[in-house]
DNA sequence: CCTGGCACTCGACTACTGCGAGTGCCAAGT
DNA sequence: ACTTGGCACTCGCAGTAGTCGAGTGCCAGG
């Protein structure tokens, strides 16, 4: 009773200030939300809360603001996920649906996320693993420099440029093609390695050297993890929430351009099969310790194709932005996904 | 001799502006450029200025600042191209030559070149037309969706997903690939839509509706210039010059979100052999009134792979930047072209 | 045409003050 | 054992006033 009473006012000071960004006191908190009790009480909970670590206080005598741990226990207990209107849901269908290649279809989504939750929009492209080689193609650039393109049947498209030791005409080209799509076309991309490596024996001698440097391009294209792209919008939705920011704006859109960073926020909510969010300290980036995270996986089942989330200010509306996160992962997994 | 002068103390101005991002007074100027003059005189000259709208000042009783106009004059008439030194060439060189492939060229150019200016950067992919087809590959995804890749010998990819209204099967695929390549590769860009045109003709009648839309896909992939994807870098560097702009970050942001934006202004300087600059309004885009942009192209010759340059406050080191960007645009054409 | 002198302007900075939202604590009420 | 109203206290914020100084425009003399 009491303890639910506390929650309450937890649930109460992180909804105004969400809505508000103004330090929240007891005595607008007692007359909004028909708490039933009166401002007095309200101060000792708040007490008891601020105690627990739940809630803190910018200044004496001031309002108080949920802490990170605050927003965590909110977001864990106190929140449901919201469902979107159905015109949201349409609004996203018929924006996503238009796609017409891959690329497109993640720059859609990545944007249609930023315009959505208004804040910063972070999509994955999808990864070669788990899918299975379709086609090589190896394009001849100049005399010593070689262009291979890797094409799963997911439609991901990898490419690769090579220098050669020794010059190489169109015929030996032809060669190469014939030979890599022989041994590799089909394959699953974690079953490659072994046809990879009797490759070279398959060749004339004098080709050798050759095939084995892009026989080793290719486990690097298809293995490399760090080669994943990501797409990233609306960054200048970060300027709304300036004031939310502890650290300047700067230090977050440095952390959000480095791409090792991103992947691990967005490629780690991947596996699991539902919305995470990271709040504050919990990203692991010192850069983005005043921001939150949500993210999720695309693409069906246990094996995602990739992941997409949203970066943002602490003070977020948790439960509508994991909702529209859900539903857009959702879409996207379905347009990308075999149906 | 008098317009000599003028001159002179125009460019003290601009120098001196972009060193403290002060307005600069008649005293301080005519002391620290050895000007000869007494400050009496230089205020003589800054009226003159004024008048003729080459600069301005903030608040009565402050410095003159440069206006559009005067920083157009600078870099017209005012400004040689400094000289990069050895060192940053050579930085410039071993940062690019690792690169692997093609996105792997773009993502580290745009990356140095935010990082050598300190500025926004942003690199145009080379686009399709004015190379030649050299493989088209059609992958099967579900019955009723193909993908179609298509390799050209600059090593540029293009793909796109086609939705058939007929099912079709992996033989029927393998003999859209057989038709398409046969028809097409080899073929200039250029040339494409006729041999496009009389396809269907070559075909088994009953593949011919699908045939006749992968015909048309193909050539919305080839001609198509909103395909053109350009990749952007330095964000974090606009919060650094903050001050210098009159709208808000955020506006700024916007426009360069928009992909149509920063075509028209990187593509323009594309064709153009030389470095451009575009100050201000002569962006034509209100958000960037307060900004410069600098951008070349690259690649050899009359006909350039792509465009690249930066976006940074007006206040700029214009020699400096233009010399920076012209370097990396020379270094990257040499990568992509053909040597 | 340049120069020194002079009065004037006006933004930036500092110090001070009053206001009011919000707190913590306490004693009384249920 | 909780809740409540009362009360003194704190402290950030906004507004006012005053000072300072860089910089200007103008003018008369070289």
């Amino acid at each position: 009773m009491l303890e639910d009473r506390r929650l309450e006012v937890l649930r109460a000071i992180v909804e105004d200030f969400v809505l508000s960004n103004e330090p929240v006191g007891s005595k607008a908190l007692a007359e909004r939300h028909g708490l039933g009790v009166s401002p007095a009480t309200v101060r000792n909970d708040m007490s008891a809360l601020e105690e627990e670590g739940y809630i803190t206080q910018p200044h004496t005598s001031a309002g108080r603001i949920p802490t990170d741990k605050g927003y965590r226990l909110f977001v864990d207990r106190l929140s449901g996920v919201k469902p979107l209107s159905r015109a949201e849901r349409r609004a996203i269908q018929s924006f996503l649906e238009g796609a017409v290649d891959l690329d497109d279809v993640v720059n859609r989504s990545v944007r249609l996320l930023a315009q959505l939750t208004r804040q910063v929009a972070v999509v994955q492209y999808p990864t070669m693993s788990s899918s299975s080689l379709r086609h090589i193609e190896v394009v001849l650039l100049s005399p010593r420099r070689l262009l291979m393109v890797i094409i799963t049947d997911t439609g991901r498209v990898g490419q690769r440029i090579i220098e050669s030791l020794t010059p190489v005409d169109e015929e030996i080209v032809g060669e190469l093609r014939h030979t890599l799509n022989c041994a590799l076309a089909g394959q699953r991309l974690t079953d490659a390695p072994e046809a990879v490596s009797v490759l070279p024996d398959l060749t004339r001698p004098e080709l050798r050297p050759c095939v084995a440097t892009m026989a080793g391009a290719v486990l690097e294209t298809l293995v490399e993890p760090q080669e994943e792209r990501i797409a990233m919008a609306g960054t200048a939705n970060l300027t709304r929430a300036t004031v939310d920011f502890a650290d300047s704006l700067r230090s977050i859109l440095e952390a959000l351009e480095e791409q090792v960073v991103l992947m691990k926020l967005i490629g780690s909510a991947r596996e699991t099969g539902t919305v995470t969010v990271r709040i504050g300290r919990e990203t692991d980036v010192d850069a983005l310790r005043s921001t939150a995270v949500v993210a999720t996986g695309y693409g069906r089942g246990p094996f995602a194709l990739g992941g997409m989330g949203v970066v943002g200010p602490m003070r977020m509306d948790y439960p509508w932005t994991m909702a529209t996160v859900r539903a857009v992962a959702k879409y996207v997994g379905e347009l990308l996904g075999a149906d």
